[in-house]
DNA sequence: TTGTACGCGTTATCAG
DNA sequence: CTGATAACGCGTACAA
């Protein structure tokens, strides 16, 4: 790094203080306009650029989030993603965007860099299987503000936000049922995500809200493998009574499950419908597309934690009684039309 | 940012300077083993946290990558970003992502951050419309490296990685041509671009190796937009001998291209064949999908510009007379079968 | 082998 | 309104 420019430069050529200077440049009040001028003039004439890495080190604090979630190829956190970086931008913050990978040590890892660089908050999409908040949990207790977004907090005192995954399979299951279904299965996520259960709550309940029987052979668990969704499929066509429309849990089992469709009973294609989150752009070019997706809020979620975040930031950290917050954004019901 | 332990507080307890404390902490050779191990068994246990923010600023250093890319939700660039981060781990560097959006403003403002921050190098895959390399000269004359990856630099000197588009256009072309095809077409990008162009020489080149003579109304270029892709095409499809294969710029490109064939010539969907640039996932599930896609090594892309630029970061900044590299990494053809 | 002293660039405090 | 000075946490010559 090339000794740039500084204030103490800047001072010495117009034969003044560097408090003076200092002062100049951050339009306090106390400094004459004249001298104020001639300041900023001059550094601009010198190509001045503040040092930030001083004043960050001088004020103890970075300016700068730490944004962890698992994979930024996945659409709904990459947009979510933007979201942050939107918010953090408007706010002059920087964000350093990091990927678990789903691998709880990595997590770990990341956890400690971002300690190491004294980021003023995170915002972290905790990994699938991770079981102790431990590391979250000593970024609060050393004053870093920590909300989680997408997937619920095992345990402890976090600020959460994420989909309304609940209302979201209502809407899903109530268009399919509109729609005239009644046998509609559920392909659902891993039992261990609360966000699988939210969701099957939600298909759940939109099914008593229309006097429609719950049946327990109607569900079927996915891994979120191609194979997994492929086995569930299998289980649920070769009922004696297989369902004529389907809630899934995201983006690609609906793909996988369609595929199976295609493979196995072709005839059946786009007879048995489909509805379920996440909406991809690509859907426009599928052939056999579900029906109806429900789109998550995920930028706007990015966007409400990273609000949340910068508050908690604000706060004195001497508040004892926090009283800690959980937003659900609400989802949207996009149908597919053919029609362009 | 509560003040946490800090070196001062470790020499205190241990009745030593904190200098002592500090090259015990970064194993210098001249401290016994006897203070070194009292040094780190004591930091351990006040869970003692170096402030990266101090070291930075003592160091002129910041361990930071500054990364500029046009948008997260590309795959092509999401992967280089994946390559980046990976490299610059391994060296114990973080990396700050940015979004230009294609906004030459945008990207004005972010290297400016960058240089308050004071990274110690960039890659950066600039905007499509920029004219002048301005602001990454004046990172180059301050000192911070400069790594262009995928959109080559529109003028002056700058390392510069990307996929060698030439030969990837060529080994497309040959595919369709080793198919059997004679009237082949080329959907060409924006002629601005210097990947267009690339690609384009690649398609030519490899209709004259096999003697087939390059027809002008058979190249087209497209915005990148999906109207765009349709008027190019509807001028192809209208000639009085449409082509029989396509060579497409990029994956949007090849599946509104087949779009349009469903639309207004259904019967020549699967008739007539695409090879295009860049490999989705997605592609899979489609039924009318290419018969083959140039996958472009993004993410063995991102790992060579960051080696590049750790090298740049290495050296003393003062040998005027620099080598600017420019490496081409091969493309993969990857062909789609239906079976699976 | 250990300690002393200094400085990195900036801001805050307090005195003038 | 302006200036002198201390301090942030760390690394490093140089002295002991």
């Amino acid at each position: 790094m090339k000794r740039g420019v500084t204030i103490k430069d800047i001072a010495k050529k117009l034969n003044m203080s560097v408090s003076t200077v200092s002062k100049a440049l951050n339009n306090d009040v106390s400094i004459s306009a004249l001298t104020s001028e001639r300041v900023k003039a001059l550094a601009k004439q010198l190509n001045y650029i503040p040092n930030e890495a001083a004043r960050h080190f001088k004020l103890a604090k970075s300016f700068t989030l730490g944004l962890i979630i698992p994979d930024i190829l996945d659409q709904y956190y990459a947009v979510a993603a933007n979201g942050v970086e939107e918010t953090a931008e408007k706010n002059g913050y920087n964000v350093i965007l990091t990927q678990s990978h789903e691998d709880e040590q990595k997590e770990d890892r990341i956890v400690d860099v971002m300690i190491r660089n004294r980021v003023d908050g995170v915002i972290v999409s905790i990994t699938k299987n991770r079981t102790d908040m431990q590391p979250f949990e000593k970024l609060l207790s050393i004053g870093i503000p920590v909300v989680c977004i997408g997937r619920e907090p095992k345990s402890g005192q976090f600020d959460y936000v994420s989909s309304n995954n609940h209302d979201g399979a209502v809407m899903a299951t109530e268009f399919l049922i509109g729609k005239g279904h009644r046998r509609i299965a559920h392909l659902m996520g891993p039992a261990g995500m609360r966000t699988s259960q939210a969701r099957f709550e939600g298909y759940k309940q939109a099914l008593a809200n229309h006097g429609i029987p719950f049946r327990n052979e109607l569900t079927e668990c996915v891994d979120l493998t191609r194979a997994g969704t492929f086995a569930a499929m299998q289980r649920l066509m070769r009922l004696p009574e297989p369902p004529t429309a389907i809630v899934t849990f995201k983006n690609y089992v609906t793909l996988d499950a369609i595929d199976y469709l295609k493979k196995y009973y072709p005839e059946l294609v786009d007879k048995v419908q489909f509805t379920g989150f996440g909406n991809l752009p690509i859907l426009h070019h599928l052939d056999h597309k579900p029906l109806a997706s429900i789109e998550e809020s995920s930028f706007e979620m990015g966007e409400e934690a990273a609000r949340i975040l910068f508050e908690r930031i604000g706060e004195d950290g001497e508040n004892t009684e926090r009283v800690y917050r959980s937003s659900q954004l609400p989802c949207r019901l996009v149908v597919h039309d053919d029609g362009e």
